[in-house]
DNA sequence: CTATTTGTTGATCATATGATCAATAAGGAT
DNA sequence: ATCCTTATTGATCATATGATCAACAAATAG
């Protein structure tokens, strides 16, 4: 087997001089993966120390620890809301049920991540405005429009409100809430619950056509 | 009007002395909202000065910041759960309905408040075992005794299980979330709110017997 | 009024923090 | 092999932090 001198790696040498943009987005992965275990306090020598960098060369790339955490907000929250759920959420060729489920079943597989759940968390109880404007951004494009295909489907002369279709989010993202903040034991599938909890409120609210 | 020199209190006068027990329960109510709000990583310098008393003072009450954190938890969460919960949630003299909505209306009363909300969401982050001691203590006196009444209503098929009612119970919660991690505007009252998850609930898995 | 007790302060310590910058050395070009 | 660019480092700064303790002064007793 023969191995170019580039593909040893020595762990005890100082290996250093990457391509500004690699060492950059190395930078950013690990302050995501660090940020997210210990907050947003987490102090800039011990994320150097994990990357195995000096806490100086941090600053050769995000001019101070804040830009470095909207790098973070970025890479984590920025462009991971497909533009398409919209769409596909009133897209009536589609029975609701399996409007909703193949939502939540994308959603929840992003919001349950590790990273995502508590770094939201994290910068939620900072009073970051990310979390506002994300959530903001759901009631536009989700649940607003959800909230329209339920009443399209009300049959009953109970009729849900934004606060019922909170409350069905609610009770889906909890579980992640449960799993990354209070470590909790959850079931490693949550689609099941998901799919009962999309059961139980479009039983109280809505009669498929067909 | 004959006033005692005792009774003048002169906000700009250094007013010290204080008993010791007055003076640690101030400490305490201004840590449990200092912390509330700034975080467990909250100075000990900004507590003091917000309460208008020195940094070295906080000391001679709590030997570490750590065991002025402890008694925030004591404060906050000690002793708060009403022992006579599982009972009443057990007592089939009452509908199941009436016992739900009794038990929720109390108990969200006591999370929905700032501190309790926000301290909560602190600890659990910062890996207390505050939270999950709580939790399993939630699970074991109110979710599972719960739990078995609804089984006994059981009509249809569908029976529900541990992860329905952290479900129900989730989505409750999350209206605190909103309100006091994420700032959203929620309803003044959300005792409508927690009706109708109820009623949802119940309609799903129990039929009264009268 | 004086003495005693003790709640409170101000100065201080050792360490930690975000940030800066001149000096260094890795890796490609010549 | 030698030069040159620049990614990286190590020393350093100003400030902040939890914690300590001798000195101070407010309330009370004699």
């Amino acid at each position: 087997m023969d191995m170019n001198k580039t593909d040893i790696i020595d762990p005890k040498s100082k290996r250093r001089r990457l391509p500004p943009d690699e060492r950059r987005q190395q930078i950013v992965d690990g302050a995501v993966a660090f940020f997210a275990e210990v907050g947003l306090e987490g102090k800039t020598r011990h994320l150097a120390k994990r990357l195995g960098i000096t806490q100086s060369l941090l600053f050769n790339y995000f001019e101070s620890k804040e830009s470095l955490i909207e790098a973070v907000y970025a890479q984590v929250y920025i462009d991971r809301l497909s533009p398409d759920w919209s769409q596909r959420l009133v897209d009536r060729s589609v029975p609701l049920r399996d409007r909703m489920l193949a939502f939540y079943t994308d959603y929840s597989k992003l919001i349950f991540e590790y990273e995502w759940m508590r770094i939201f968390m994290f910068s939620g109880l900072a009073g970051a405005e990310l979390n506002r404007r994300y959530l903001d951004h759901m009631n536009k494009m989700i649940l607003q429009p959800l909230l329209g295909e339920v009443h399209a489907l009300s049959a009953n002369s109970k009729t849900a409100d934004m606060e019922d279709l909170w409350n069905l989010h609610g009770g889906i993202v909890y579980i992640g809430i449960r799993q990354h903040i209070y470590r909790m034991p959850c079931p490693d599938d949550p689609s099941l619950a998901i799919e009962h909890a999309v059961d139980r409120f479009l039983q109280a609210f809505a009669v498929e056509q067909d």
